[in-house]
RNA sequence: GCGCCAGUAGCUCAGCUGGAUAGAGCAGCAGCCUUCUAAGCUGCGGGUCGGGGGUUCGAGUCCCUUCUGGCGUGCCA
């Protein structure tokens, strides 16, 4: 093979070769604030727009952005504004000056049971209940759309996690890594990018030649053959005796009549489809499923392996050293120079691969997220490096790391070995916990932290885990409403005077707690964070188990105050629901 | 050696991207069911945020250094 040679152009070019300008693309885009320059918070808005009012009455100028937050310290009041602040340059006049001309005009307001000024000139808000009361009205009115945003301008952003290689059941870290992608995949959606989850299929490599190797040789066995030591390089795991059988069954001795060449390839499409539907129904169970599973052996297929070869080769950064064409990666930030075709001629891992992030570009994706196992951060630098000499915005490409997954047995780390065969898998995790139990586990912790997974605990004590905390809340609520419906305490709709029966500190924290969803959600997709989705959610399960141990919703005697309450948890569930379907957890009805 | 990640209560982990008194769940102790689900709630005990410097009005959070653990540093994928 060429990589230089000169017939790059007789086949249509597969990628755009415009060149692109390396832009400064702000990792993360503000959060919190819809594209109109207003809060996603309903109550912040609410604060925002009323300074912004006071300022106009007072006929202040108002340039500068200022903020609205919820303060650390609660004798700080509900809400805080640094207005005063930010615009007291602009207005010259001293911050705290400032701060009083608006108090005049904010206290004015019915929704602020008081404004006070504080420090070097923070506006400070306590809220009235008919803030609160107005707030729930709204969220109950905008039902399945609460939550929803504009905040990510409709970009296309590619989703790559687990692609597994094929040759073996999926292990934990795949199930980690199909929770985080998922999740993440569910909440970018829902605050408006246009994600796709992809599911890569190494089906071209070395391992693949092992895995035939490995199934022939298990299948030899079953016809008596003695294959003396099973070779240590081989798959020891049981499931290819088992492919071993089926394929018997399906092809019997006919297979060994086989050319050579014939048989490896019958025994790796065997291998390879079977073991990947059997991963893909593993994913099912989870409740992962992929717009896209793109094949390498595909797309080798298609010619893309050389054009990147000779793209690199045209930008000056290939070279030939011991009968192997080498990536002048160092050039471009690596530590070293990668080989890209070995000496025998076939292609390494990478090229591919790198072909493989190009399409997505091709195909309109402008964000690339890699959710990657803790084995492969020294893999990133010559990807971003193909990406420069390539003259593409590496910023593009985004590499996430999920760190390992330790599995404890007795107090001891289990060794695994996909090689030897020692494998907890996918599937006996769900079997062992539930699928809702371990999307949470994975889900509840922040992707670059080690996880310890004690199979024992998680077996004799799941009620341990919090996704109950969470789904008890959700069965709770819908029995509260069953009960409200049988007194015919429900009412046929709810009218917005009941609201203002709501004025228990604990019926206003859940709706505070509530209204910080939409903006939490930004934040999340914005970070890749979704763990923080979940301490949300146990957040608000807390908040509502303890109304629920003070407080009796359904009552005869006193209707109103009881369908008020009925709003609001009826309104705490779908809010709930909402949280656990973002992260792919059923919400039982009842427990 | 170099690079990446982590170190917060006995254990597993949060900590809103620099804010005021560091939180939750398990585990331990003491209470709460004739009332909508006790897989719940209330209270108590538990911490030199690995160590040491620095930046700042302010540091678990940022910078430097050091210790410990994991991973990477293949013509494997």
């Amino acid at each position: 093979m060429d990589p230089g040679g000169s017939g790059r152009c007789r086949r249509p070019c597969v990628f755009a070769r415009e060149t692109r300008v390396l832009q400064d693309r702000p990792v993360v885009r503000r959060t919190g604030w819809t594209q109109g320059g207003r809060y996603s918070n309903m109550i912040k808005r609410i604060i925002h727009d009323h300074v912004t009012e006071a300022l106009d009455a007072l006929k202040l100028s108002h340039d500068k952005e200022f903020t609205v937050e919820v303060p650390n310290n609660p004798e700080h009041g509900d809400y805080s504004s640094n207005a005063a602040m930010v615009l007291a340059k602009e207005n010259k006049t001293a911050p705290k000056k400032l701060a009083e001309k608006l108090l005049k005009e904010l206290v004015k307001n019915k929704y602020f049971k008081s404004v006070t000024i504080a420090g070097p000139g923070f506006i400070n808000f306590e809220i009235a209940p008919a803030l609160y009361q107005k707030t729930l009205w709204d969220i109950h009115k905008l039902g399945a759309e609460f939550g929803d945003s504009e905040y990510g301008e409709g970009e296309k952003v590619l989703l790559e996690f687990v692609s597994a290689n094929p040759t073996g059941p999926l292990n934990i870290v795949s199930a980690r890594a199909a929770a985080y992608g998922d999740t993440l995949y569910r909440i970018m959606k829902k605050v408006g990018f246009d994600p796709a989850r992809e599911f890569y299929i190494n089906d071209a490599g070395n391992q693949v030649d092992i895995l035939a190797e490995s199934l022939e040789l298990r299948l030899r066995e079953i016809h008596g053959e003695n294959i003396g030591e099973f070779p240590y390089e081989a798959y020891h795991g049981e499931y290819v005796t088992h492919l071993a059988h089926k394929l018997n069954a399906a092809d019997g001795a006919r297979i060994f009549m086989m050319p050579e060449k014939e048989r490896t390839e019958r025994l790796k499409e065997f291998a390879l489809n079977e073991l990947l539907e059997m991963q893909r129904q593993s994913l099912e169970r989870f409740d992962v499923t992929f717009e896209g599973w793109v094949s390498e052996k595909t797309l080798r297929g298609e010619g893309v392996v050389e054009e990147v070869l000779s793209y690199l080769t045209e930008a000056d950064c290939t070279y030939e050293k011991e009968d192997a064409v080498w990536f002048a990666s160092t050039k471009f930030g690596d530590d070293k120079d990668r080989v890209l075709m070995k000496s025998d001629g076939s292609i390494t891992y990478f090229v591919p691969d790198l072909a493989y992030h190009l399409t997505k570009i091709q195909r309109g994706f402008t964000k690339l997220i890699d959710v990657f196992g803790p084995d492969h951060h020294g893999y990133v630098p010559r990807l971003k490096a193909a990406f420069r000499a390539l003259n593409y915005d590496e910023d593009m490409l985004e590499i996430i790391f999920l760190q390992q997954v330790n599995l404890f047995e007795s107090g001891e780390k289990v060794k695994m070995s996909k090689r030897a065969g020692k494998i907890v898998t996918m599937d006996d995790l769900v079997n062992v916990v539930g699928k809702d139990a371990a999307r949470y586990f994975f889900i509840a912790r922040k992707a670059n932290a080690h996880l310890n997974f004690d199979l024992e605990l998680a077996l004799q004590q799941n009620n341990d885990n919090p996704v109950y905390y969470c789904q008890y809340a959700h069965a709770r609520i819908c029995s509260i409403l069953k009960k409200a419906k049988k007194d015919k305490v429900y009412p046929r709709s709810f009218k917005k005077e009941l609201t203002q029966k709501l004025t228990r500190p604990d019926e206003l924290a859940l709706i505070q707690k509530i209204t910080d969803l939409p903006e939490l959600l930004e934040v999340i997709a914005a970070y890749r964070e979704p763990h923080r989705l979940a301490t949300y959610t146990e957040e608000l399960c807390g908040l509502f188990h303890r109304f629920y141990n003070k407080f009796q919703v359904v009552s005869a005697k006193n209707k109103e105050l009881s369908q008020a309450r009925l709003l609001l948890i009826e309104t705490v569930k779908d809010t709930l629901a909402m949280c656990l379907d973002l992260m792919g957890i059923s919400a039982p009805e009842k427990m």
